[in-house]
Order: structure tokens, then sequence, then C-alpha cells
RNA sequence: GCCGGGAUGGUGGAAUAGGUAGACACGCAAGACUUAAAAUCUUGUGGCCAUAUCGGCCGUGCGGGUUCGAUUCCCGCUCCUGGUACCA
């Protein structure tokens, strides 16, 4: 929307995603930067805002991001008009309002927005609520109520008063209501060795490509995959790369290509790699169709997922695929976080204070290597050693110790909390590793790395390994026929895996396989009946110890070409059910009936049920509610 | 602010076409084996009350609702957490 200035022709062009707060504008704010800002300056304002104007533009973007609590601005001298209510308001120069978003010019309303509120608490400016709700813990920047002290648009809700706001404006022509997508440009090319090279040379100072029969082009041999002495990228270090034309030879360009050029399209290259026409055939690329499941962290939503749905609908606009979506089904798999340690410096100095004296000075965090951190405690040493700056460090200690303090974060290098697993790999094995993972919870979940539990996988394995090696760790197996028992503690256990695999619930399972090797451990099991099947159900989940017992048991072929077991409903079929009975809601008895029972039968025997009838207390029951083969409820 | 995810024992978690809450595992306790320890095995383990037996009451973040019955469905909150952002 558009502010008159008054006394000028001069007009300030102002995007917000809030016109409904139009009557509490307070102020206008300017990026420094902005031509406007500069010319509405008055002569009475002129030292000081074209001063603060010069300080502001000396600061990076960065730097002003960054340093978000120091407030600084200055009044041009200048009012801009209110259209709706005619109001004059000041309009100053503030280094809050970045010049490359929106228009460089904010509509600032104190009362719903935080850093206008700063700002006007700061120079002491106007606040003024326009939305019902408590301004007692300052600015309440939500988008729900009713709306308040603003003319024509007093009484209405937030949405209601948007809706005729823009109606005014448009009506009058002087501002419109848009839809805003936050797109930033994205750069294709990266100073690295390690990516596809761009095919394009360079004749004048301008790009060509190279014709279609010199590609591919290949990546040429360097001595070192770092970037030249002088800053240039990697394939400056080539000795020849360069493009003979028939005009002579011209430089080739040195960046490449970052990764998601080759990942965003991969899958549709899988469906035919030796291609040599083509991105892939069609007839295979339609034969094979969209990539079934995604698993890929959340983060991928905003990188290969973005662009390999680009990919994927361009490649359908030019009709070199029928594929318009890549992927059917998406599942975000939950990150292992990491549990990062701090250390707190006093600002301006080398001196470290232990976690629980952080309060007492102005110190800022750092992020310690967890490796040097025991039970929260720092180790002195280790931390001095560690970089050439700490070598002097000093230390302000509570009882004698250093405390860290800690939090729950990503695993990252930069954040110095990655625990290597390598260590439990040695210990425990990789299948352990593997399996524990699988059993620490749900998929989707995310959670910080513990060993805790990891010594009930590692006994569950080695259960597992004995149920082959019964005595005396032989190798021992019996082709005698299964019993009734052993085959229903094997079904179960298959039946469980094929509901959990389609559900992605890997941590049930685990333990269904926990249950399973438990009884037949108590039945002694060592039949092949069951023990080859059950080799396969566990493979996916340790596949190195099913590998190996199955070879044992005899095969030359990896379990993996294996087929998987046939579920067998009939060893499950059981003839009793123990029914809960409820009185009331409250489970009061349990009664072990025949699933052959008609409902009025389950409800004779109920009624019949001695500890029932304590709780009927000779009533007969209002209501009965009976589930055959689930419960028996009764209400008196 | 916006967009996600979540809250169940001491711990990780299980159970949702509404039907016995706490499977499986860790930890803890007691016992067996051992000169001892480790390892292994057995038993117990939500809280409170109880003549510690028979048993009873409470209990899935909080407050309501629907239902014979709610961890599960509905309404209203609180808190935690991931991503992102001086984005107006």
């Amino acid at each position: 929307m558009v502010f008159e200035v008054k006394g000028s022709s001069k007009k300030i062009q102002v995007f917000t995603t809030r016109v409904d707060t139009i009557y509490g504008v307070t102020f206008l704010s300017l990026a420094p930067e902005s031509d406007l800002a500069a010319e509405l300056i008055t002569d009475e304002h002129r030292q000081t805002a074209e001063a603060y104007i010069q300080q502001a533009k000396n600061r990076s973007e960065r730097e002003r991001m960054s340093d978000v609590k120091t407030i600084s601005g200055a009044f041009t001298g200048s009012y801009a008009i209110n259209p709706f209510n005619g109001e004059e308001i000041p309009v100053w120069v503030a280094d809050y309002v970045l010049a490359g978003y929106g228009t460089g010019a904010v509509m600032a309303v104190p009362a719903h927005d935080e850093r206008d509120y700063n700002f006007a608490k700061h120079f002491g400016l106007e606040i003024r609520q326009v939305i019902e709700g408590s301004m007692e813990n300052g600015s309440f920047p939500g988008k729900t109520g009713t709306v308040i002290n603003s003319g024509m648009i007093s009484g209405l809700s937030v949405k209601e008063a948007m809706a005729k706001c823009i109606a005014f404006l448009e009506e009058r022509k002087i501002g419109r209501g848009k839809i805003q997508y936050r797109m930033r440009d994205a750069i294709f090319t990266r100073q690295r060795y390690w990516g596809e090279p761009l095919p394009v040379y360079f004749k004048d100072g301008l790009p060509y490509l190279i014709e279609e029969k010199d590609l591919p082009l290949v990546l040429p041999e360097v001595d070192k995959y770092l970037p030249t002495e002088d800053g240039d990228a990697p394939l400056g270090r080539a000795k020849n790369w360069n493009y003979q034309t028939a005009e002579g030879e011209f430089p080739l360009e040195r960046s490449t290509m970052p990764g998601w050029a080759g990942s965003s399209w991969y899958f549709f290259r899988y469906t035919d790699p030796k291609n040599e026409e083509c991105l892939a055939d069609k007839a295979k690329t339609d034969y094979w169709g969209a990539v079934d499941l995604y698993i890929g962290g959340s983060e991928h939503a905003t990188g290969h997922l973005l662009y390999s749905r680009f990919w994927a609908k361009f490649l359908y606009d030019i009709g070199a695929v029928s594929i318009e979506e890549p992927f059917q089904k998406m599942i975000n798999q939950g990150m292992i976080q990491g549990r990062s340690n701090f250390v707190y410096r006093i600002k301006g100095t080398n001196t470290f204070v232990s976690y629980g004296l952080r309060e007492q000075h102005d110190t800022s965090a750092m992020h310690v290597d967890v490796n040097f951190v025991h039970n929260d405690q720092l180790n002195l040493d280790k931390f001095k050693f560690w970089r050439p700056d700490l070598a002097t460090a000093e230390f302000i200690l509570e009882e004698g110790k250093y405390y860290c303090g800690a939090e729950v974060e990503k695993m990252s290098k930069s954040k110095y909390n990655v625990v290597n697993p390598d260590d439990i790999i040695e210990r425990y094995g990789a299948d352990t590793l593997r399996l524990y993972e699988m059993f620490l919870g749900p998929l989707e979940q995310f959670k910080p790395w513990n060993t805790n539990g990891i010594d009930g996988v590692y006994k569950f394995l080695r259960k597992v390994w004995n149920l082959y090696h019964p005595a005396n760790g032989g190798f021992a197996v019996s082709d005698a026929p299964a019993s009734k028992e052993e085959l229903k503690a094997l079904h179960k256990a298959i039946k469980k895996m094929e509901e959990d695999m389609a559900n992605y619930s890997f941590n049930t399972s685990v333990s269904s396989f926990m249950i399973c090797v438990n009884e037949l451990t108590t039945l002694g099991c060592n039949k092949r009946e069951v023990l080859e099947p059950l080799a396969i159900l566990i493979s996916p989940y340790a596949p190195h110890i099913a590998e190996e017992l199955w070879s044992l048991l005899g095969h030359s072929t990896s379990i993996t070409r294996a087929a998987f077991p046939e579920f067998r409903e009939e060893y499950l079929v059981e003839s009793n059910f123990e029914y809960p009975v409820m009185i009331n809601g409250k489970l009061r008895a349990k009664l072990d009936l025949p699933l052959t029972l008609t409902v009025t039968d389950i409800e004779k025997a109920a009624l019949a049920d001695t500890q029932v009838q304590k709780w009927l207390e000779g009533k007969s029951p209002k209501k009965v509610i009976i589930v055959p083969g689930k419960i028996v409820n009764l209400v008196v």
C-alpha cells in the first residue's frame, strides 16, 4: 500500500501482512539503503539522520542480522499520511528494516509486532493497541481476535478486517492484495572439484555451450582437489582445461555443478543407466514409475525434495518422462540427536565460568567437544590442549570442578557432539548396533543418542545364537518335526513382522523376535523347521549373524535370496479365550471360556460366576454388553 | 511469528475400525552359581492404602464432553521439542 508524504509529492510504498492493524500504525521505518530515506530527510534533521545512514551502511547485512539486540534509528523529519484516517505519522530510518525484503519500508505497529515494539519503546514512540488482548508482555502478534479502536474496521475479526482493508485500498487504487512467495535465487555452481563440469566455454568473455558431440565433458586430472594458490576453483589446476573449436582453443568454465544437479533425477536414470541417447528410455521410466517410498530427514523438504520435484516437473513438461510427482510416499525418519556440552566464556576475556556460576558474569556460551567432558565435568587439560587460543584459558570453578551446560540438539561437527559408533561396533558388533537403533523407538521419532539399553539387544542376539548351538556351544539342529507350541511361537512372530513391516514399525518387530526367542528357548527348540524361518525373519535386522546361521544350516546361497516364510493362521487358532468381565467399567473378574460359545451362553456363564455375583450383590444387571472374543461388560 | 512433532512407570517404549494400560527391554531389588568380582540364571518391580492374605482406591500433561467402556474420539488449555525467520 502507498502512503503519501506530507508537503511532498513523494510516496512511500509499504509491504505488510497485517493490514488489519493499520489503525495501530504510529510510525513508518525505512531501510537505511533506500534512496527514499535520503530524500525525505529535512534540513533540521540532516546531520543526525545522514550520520546514522552512513553508520548503518557500513555494517554488513550479516552483522546487522546477528546483532538483533541493539536498537538504532533516526528520525527523518518527514511525516507520512495514513490513508485510512488521514493521520500524520513520523518517518524513521532504522536498520532493522532490510532493503532486500518487500519494499524496504515498514508500517510500524508497535502494539502487534515485537521489533516495532522494541523500537517504539526505545525511542519513546506511541504504542496503540488495535487488537483485543493483553499487553502485559509487550506486543502480541497473534493473528486472531477482534479489531478495536480502528474506525471502519472496529469490531471485525482480524480476517474480516484484512479483507475490508484490501478492498478499501484497491478501490482507491492505493494498494492491492498480494500473495508473497518466499523465493530465493539459487546458485548453480560450486568451486569444488567433485561435481559435474559445466559444458560451457568462454570466448571474448562471453559464455558458449560446447557442442553436443563433445559431451560428456569429463573432469580433468588435477594434482590436488583443492583451490589454486591464487584462490581459483580446483579445475584451475588442470593443465589443459580448454575447449577446441574451429576458431581456436578457449578456456572452459572452472566451476562444477552442485550435488543436487545429479541427485535430482538419478531415480529416472537408474531405470536405464547405459542409455547413450537420452536421460532414460521413456518406456522404461513409464514401466518403473515413481519412487514408491522416500525415506529421508525432514531437512530434505527444502533441499533434495524441492529440487528433485522441480526436476521431475520440468522433465514432465518437456515430455521426457510421464511422471509428474517423483515420490509416491515419504517418511521423515527421526534424527538421532547428540547431547552437546557448553562452556561459558566471560566476554572479552579468556576466562571460563562453570555452569552454576555463569549468571554472575556477562558470558557467551561456546560448544565444547563432548569427548573432553564426562558426566558434564570438563577435563581442563584436554580443553586447554584443544586449540592454541585456549592454552592460556583460566577457569572459575564450582567446588573445584568445571561443570558444563548441556543441550540436546542435532549431531554436527560444528557442535562437537558427534558420537562415533565405531566404539559400539568394536564392543558389541555391527548387528547389535543396527538392532539397537531399530529397537530404540518409532522410525519417525527424534531422540538423543543413549546406549543405556544396548545390553538387552546384545543378550538377545546371544540367545538367538544359542538356539542353534544348544549343547557346549556346538552347532546342532534337529530335523524332527516341530511341536505345536514351537510353530505357534514362530508364526506369531511371522505375523507380527509382516504387519510391522507394512507400518515401518521396526521397534515392535524386534520385541516380537525377543518374545519368540524367549519362548523357543524355554521350549528348548532346535528344530530346523522353526530355526530356518527364524533366521530369515531376523536377517533384515541382524544380517551378519543371520547369514552366518544360514550358512551353518547348510545353505550355499545368501540368506538375502531366501523366500520370506509363509504365515499360517492355523497355528495360532485358539479354542478358548479369557474374557475380562467389567462391572460398571471396572475389571472385576476373568472367565476362561470356549470361543464357540454364543452371546447368550457367555452371559449365562458370566452371571453364574461367584466373583461376578459378589459385585452384583443379588441385583440383575441393567445392561449387558458382550463382544465375542473381546469383553464382557455389565452395568448395574 | 509461521510450519511440523510430541507428553504413558525410575528410563526407552507397547497398546488407537474405542474393549484387560504398562508388551519388550533397560535400570533397580532379592536370590542362585563363585574364594571374590564380572558374566550368566531365577524371582519381583506404576503409585497409594491394606490385618501386606482375600483385596481396595488412584493412574496415560491439565480441564471439560461423548460412551456401557476413552491412552485412543470431540472441545478448550499447558508445557516440551524440531525446522525456519530482524520476512514487516
